[in-house]
DNA sequence: AGCAAAAGTTTCCAAAAGGAAACTTTATTT
DNA sequence: AAATAAAGTTTCCTTTTGGAAACTTTTGCT
């Protein structure tokens, strides 16, 4: 199954990222401008001097009465510090707020695969930044594994119960046991593999 | 305790936005623009006909002959169907890769409050996108908080013992057992109560 | 209020961007 | 390999940007 499949059918596991939230503003360049400039306490001409344009064409910037140029942009954002996606972020960012969603133990939705049990939790809300689920590591060798897992982003886990092995492309092999934890980069290569009597058990979040 | 006094005793609490990692890239638009370009499988006649520019303004930009106006790179980015931080993400993204922290069971770095006892974990780690912990929960009643604890971000959490009740601004208290999870935005108010025998213990992760 | 200084806008012009068409290079067909 | 077509570049010219300075508006002061 690829990514795009497995967001398919599993909406909820879909990561928000800002890329996305950009999209959205209708911008309003000059506004912007002028906010920022504004919440800085510079004038034109103290914003002239840190951007090297001339006021004139920052108040002409301000009042949409020109375009400016990728390269008048790259002066406004090195002189005043701030970053292009910020030149475009809506002016007041829609703070998503006032979301819950409890999963209920072994409530979660199943999601099994050949090597793990996954249990997704949260799965009622969508574009969260982070991806949390139980798993069951049913792997008990390397060779159950085609390749490395990888992926983007970072990976936390910590050991609900039993014992498991950590493979990683980059360090030896290393074993953890219920309370243990590991923060990784997923597109390290990695795999996990039970090796206590009954199948590992943990806790997974996922962020990109 | 501010926020910015956490972050300067605890580096490992800071959480990396995408914002920051744009700002590294030195930008090589219109070696951005071709990539993309070819990538879609287009020539310059097609994108010209998606964009609304002119052919040889295409191929201007991406030899860096000329600074697009701003106007023309929202044609760019309406025509070609992406967003603009896309145009500036570094052409190879400098992926933080290979990382990995481990910290075993109990040998999290320890954080007591008057309400919970923290136990960070994976603090070798700074720039990360979660910054996960154990937290035992020590507070019994509603007075125990000032206020409702409230900050950017969202968090998940599991009970891994006890139970406890967790009171929120928007919705009904609700009792979560072992095995329980909420996922929630952090800029809604909430608290945690310990209502079982034991302190509770829970997994908490949070991003920004 | 009246004046001076500061902040912001508009004008005017040089410099740069954007489009149409000529031209060159790279692929494809015969 | 020549001929043809397609893709990409450069030229030439019009439109627009960006800067210096003139001009207007706002703010602060006596």
């Amino acid at each position: 199954m690829t990514d795009q499949q497995h967001q398919d059918i599993y909406p909820s596991m879909t990561i928000s990222t800002d890329q996305q939230t950009q999209k959205i503003a209708p911008i309003k360049l000059g506004e912007r401008l002028k906010e920022i400039r504004t919440s800085l306490g510079l004038t034109l001409e103290e914003a002239s001097q840190k951007t090297g344009l001339a006021r004139s064409t920052l108040s002409k910037i301000e009042n949409e009465q020109i375009s400016p140029t990728f390269q008048a942009m790259q002066k406004l954002t090195n002189g005043l510090q701030i970053n292009i996606p910020q030149l475009f972020a809506a002016p007041k960012q829609v703070n998503t707020t006032g979301r819950r969603d409890i999963t209920r133990k072994e409530e979660g939705k199943a999601h099994p695969t050949s090597t793990y049990e996954h249990e997704l939790l949260a799965t009622q809300l969508t574009n969260k930044k982070m991806m949390p689920f139980k798993s069951l590591i049913r792997a008990r060798d390397f060779d159950a594994y085609a390749d490395w897992i990888r992926h983007d982003g970072e990976e936390f886990l910590l050991v609900l119960s039993g014992e498991l092995t950590f493979f990683s492309e980059y360090y030896e092999p290393v074993n953890l046991s219920e309370g243990d934890s590991v923060y990784y980069d997923a597109n390290m290569g990695h795999m996990l593999i039970s090796v206590s009597e009954e199948d590992a058990s943990i806790i997974w979040v996922t962020a990109s």
